[in-house]
DNA sequence: CGTGTTGTCAACCCAATGGTTGAATAACGT
DNA sequence: ACGTTATTCAACCATTGGGTTGACAACACG
């Protein structure tokens, strides 16, 4: 498997826990340290650690390694890749979308004229 | 939990298998039955089964209902949703970066000033 | 009807995940 | 050097997830 599917594999398998959703939401208004993000779970500070891992092995996060305070930091790289992504699914789906309702207007025509020729 | 929330936990965890991103490449090109997906893989039908049933439990997927030959077909509204989301704290990443990046261009102009007086 | 085709359900296996607690490590102030 | 603070590592447990095979259900066609 290359290396941008599995990429992908860790970044959607990281962003699909609700925890570390809320996680990314905090990192986006400001860096913060493990312990300063543990507060405001009901879980233990290694539990929010692992998750933190989680989003670093993901590619999401980074952390400076000025240790003491080692804070971790929102990184956009990944975002941009699994925005691509859906983006381009996404717009496919639609387009396709659009193109049954056309054939739906088309049929829904057809089926006018033969009532008209059955009257 | 919300059922947005969760909405998202199972988009974002259908998504972060391989097997089912390349279910939904395929899917986006035009709709398929289970056993016209399952001749790509390397697997049996049931899982692709399940797969196909994750997408659809996620919302991703929807079926028609005209047995027999009932295609699965791509959905596009999970996926504005979590289009919506990343972009989200993508832009956010980004502003922090660019902010970031600003601070670090003042510092070193702080420092280019300090040679200066030095010299 | 019965038969073939298509898909799902059920039970099972093994690996991975999310949580716990307790011990170990790393850097800092004194 | 010492203790404090912040974080990670390790072992463990329960649950989920992706895969298998075998039995079942639903529908079209002869």
């Amino acid at each position: 498997m290359d290396d941008r599917t599995e990429q992908l594999n860790r970044a959607f398998a990281a962003l699909a826990d609700p925890t570390r959703r809320d996680l990314v939401a905090r990192l986006a208004v400001d860096d913060a340290t493990v312990g300063e993000l543990a507060e405001h779970y009901d879980m233990s500070l290694q539990a929010v650690s692992k998750h933190v891992k989680v989003l670093g092995d993901a590619g999401l996060v980074t952390r400076s390694k000025e240790a003491q305070r080692r804070p971790v930091h929102l990184d956009a790289d990944v975002f941009d890749l699994m925005s691509t992504w859906i983006e381009r699914y996404r717009r496919r789906a639609e387009e396709r979308y659009r193109r049954l309702d056309a054939l739906l207007a088309e049929e829904s025509d057809r089926e006018r004229e033969s009532e008209a020729e059955a009257s």
